[in-house]
DNA sequence: TAAAAATACTCCATAGGTATTTTAT
DNA sequence: ATAAAATACCTATGGAGTATTTTTA
């Protein structure tokens, strides 16, 4: 059994819908669709009761998560012991200028609670300018504003400037 | 992280070798090479000390020996609890007269092992009338004698007469 | 030399994505 | 009509097997 499974579980557990934990965990919510039906047929029953729009745990579906929670703290933990309390990974990033006050906490703060350890560096200039950063490898991850219908990167957000980032590795 | 990986992980500490390891969980050895060297990548050390022919477990080996136990006992406990303690499976087995009396027993024990709840229905008859039951589906799995050259079933084991196994379902 | 583990190579199953359909409010 | 979940379909990844090579007692 995967544990990804019971994270994706738990995630919608705890975010309240498909779509939701989708969003968490940087999938499709076809995706996460499917791999509950996967974990309820590994399991051999029903987990969420599909009467209303929002799915609600079964009784088994309760269980489950439960220990879902629990096995997931201990592999968290056996991963810890074995790591050890390393520092995280240094992440050079690129912010535009007119970000910095405002945006960039938020990122930092979101990628924080995902990857505990991480550690930045922080690059600042005009788009342009982070691009040649990417180029030359000096910035592992930029923000990014580029034109609507440019390919480059992924796009994160829109408003009447258009933002995307490109991401190194 | 699957923890078929931890499974295998346990089996090899528990029978000494990655093949007898193999052995035990239907896998040939190069399947549980790799597997190991999966987890390795995946947790990000070396687990074995491949100083001397028998692998021996580095220290975070060992931590993640222990974590596994309990990940894979919680995750055993889990099925339980949501499955409940059901009577195992039915298996409509059919067993040569000659076999009854010494290997029966052993083969059922087996079993037994390594599907807790099991359930046996025998029935005996010599290997040509054990392979009309297998035809007509009154039987799941039959012990049979076979020509050595022959590709029916799976071979178990050889002796002056050769012995295979054929499995439905 | 013999036994165990690692590697090379191939094949197939399946997990995931995109696009679409179904369902429920 | 809208939002969420399920489904269909396709592709690519990678896990498992067979055969072979390397290693070590």
């Amino acid at each position: 059994m995967d544990t990804e499974l019971l994270k994706t579980l738990v995630a919608i557990v705890d975010h309240g819908s498909f779509q939701r934990a989708a969003m968490q965990t940087f999938r499709t919510s076809s995706v996460i669709s499917m791999q509950m039906k996967r974990l309820e047929e590994q399991v051999g029953t029903e987990l969420f009761c599909k009467q209303s729009r929002d799915q609600v745990l079964t009784e088994d579906g309760q269980q489950l998560v439960h220990y879902a929670r629990r096995i997931l703290q201990l592999q968290e933990s056996a991963l810890q012991s074995i790591k050890g309390p390393q520092q995280g990974v240094l992440l050079n990033f690129g912010c535009p200028n007119d970000y910095v006050a405002n945006l960039l906490i938020v990122i930092m703060s979101v990628m924080e609670s995902m990857q505990p350890n991480i550690r930045f560096r922080i690059r600042t200039g005009t788009s342009a300018e982070l691009r040649e950063l990417m180029d030359k490898g000096e910035v592992d991850l930029a923000l990014v504003t580029r034109t609507p219908n440019s390919d480059e990167g992924l796009t994160l957000f829109q408003d009447k400037r258009c933002v995307g980032g490109e991401k190194r590795v």
